[in-house]
DNA sequence: AAAACGTCCAACCGCCGAGGT
DNA sequence: GACCTCGGCGGTTGGACGTTT
């Protein structure tokens, strides 16, 4: 199984908290909780840990089950789509994991705010950029997250000849993308409630429980204007802000009365190359090249250059 | 070969809100 | 209303593992 089951399980790492175990799992003990979970359901996790004869807290019990034992959990790697899914989802939500979550069947708020801490943050660290800051938002959105849905298009265009017959999926008239990683017969990815996979094109919708101010009104163009369209913020979007040309302190007044300036105005500030004339008709998303990407002193090329399949994993 | 460094992720911690008494 | 218990959440840590020097 995984390597804290290859411990011994009398080792020291077993600290005693009173008369509770903490540290790794042991095979028996999540056989003792998987078989008791089987028979009795979750819930009321303090007495089930007693119950099961498990000498760990409930919230231990939970968390292992959550995030480890549960049987429709996704394992490997988090795909292309995924990482679009939560780039968008933390544009507008933030560090709210387990809201995330909802809508990654199969991954836990541990797994999504692991890959974020240790992949997204780290790249905003290489742009010595904080992760939370306009600018990283920026790059993310116009940069990465077209760069994102252009893999998933090549994927999908290039899988579509031999997998459409396997993308038939439920009750839909239009293919799927399918993760490359499922297995065949797994479930789809993303789900169609967000992204659809129609005449070549992705399309996105609104995802459940968000603002309908981005409901199947908004879509990029990526920076070669292939045309995909997830389920972008719009510029009406209130939650959204949009370019500056300030450093990276985005907490400076400076930089606050800026962005206020900048919300009640056209999103348009990305070395003045975007106008609403330029943006894609009714897409709201400016039409951007690269090389129009200008923001601080970032070194765009060097983002492509990273040695890191983050983004370009299919 | 091995030390140093970086990455990943399971698990824990502290806080908070909901619900019950 | 005060108190307590519990579940859930986000932040953090420790250690195994991989990579580089």
């Amino acid at each position: 199984m995984d390597m804290a089951h290859e411990r011994n399980a009398s080792s020291e790492e077993e600290v005693m908290a009173g008369d509770l175990r903490r540290g790794p799992w042991t095979v028996e003990e999540d056989l003792l909780l998987v078989n008791y979970i089987a028979a009795h359901g979750e819930g009321r996790w303090n007495s089930l840990a007693r119950s099961a004869g498990l000498k760990r807290t409930g919230k231990s019990c939970r968390l292992r089950w959550l995030n480890y034992l549960r049987p429709d959990l996704r394992r490997g790697n988090i795909t292309p789509q995924e990482q679009l899914l939560i780039l968008e989802l933390h544009s507008r939500w933030g560090n709210r994991w387990s809201k995330i979550a909802q809508h990654l069947p199969g991954r836990t708020d541990n797994e999504i705010k692991n890959y974020w801490r240790t992949r997204v943050q780290k790249h905003a660290k290489q742009l010595k950029c904080d992760v939370n800051s306009k600018q990283f938002k920026d790059v993310m959105r116009y940069l990465w997250m077209p760069r994102l849905v252009e893999r998933i298009q090549a994927a999908a265009s290039s899988s579509s000849g031999t997998a459409a017959g396997q993308q038939q999926h439920n009750g839909g008239s239009e293919g799927l993308y399918e993760s490359p990683e499922l297995p065949t017969g797994d479930a789809c990815w993303p789900p169609a409630e967000y992204f659809t996979v129609a005449g070549g094109q992705l399309h996105g919708t609104p995802v459940p429980e968000l603002s309908s101010t981005t409901a199947g009104s908004s879509s990029p163009s990526t920076d070669s204007g292939a045309g995909a369209q997830p389920s972008w913020p719009t510029p009406a979007d209130g939650a959204v802000e949009w370019f500056s040309t300030t450093a990276c302190d985005a907490s400076s007044a400076a930089a606050a009365a800026m962005r206020d300036a900048e919300l009640a105005q056209p999103p348009c500030q990305v070395g003045q190359t975007w106008t609403s004339e330029s943006s894609l008709p009714g897409l709201g998303f400016p039409e951007l090249a690269v090389t129009d990407f200008e923001i601080g002193s970032f070194d765009v090329e060097s983002i492509w250059s990273m040695d890191d399949d983050l983004w370009y994993t299919v």
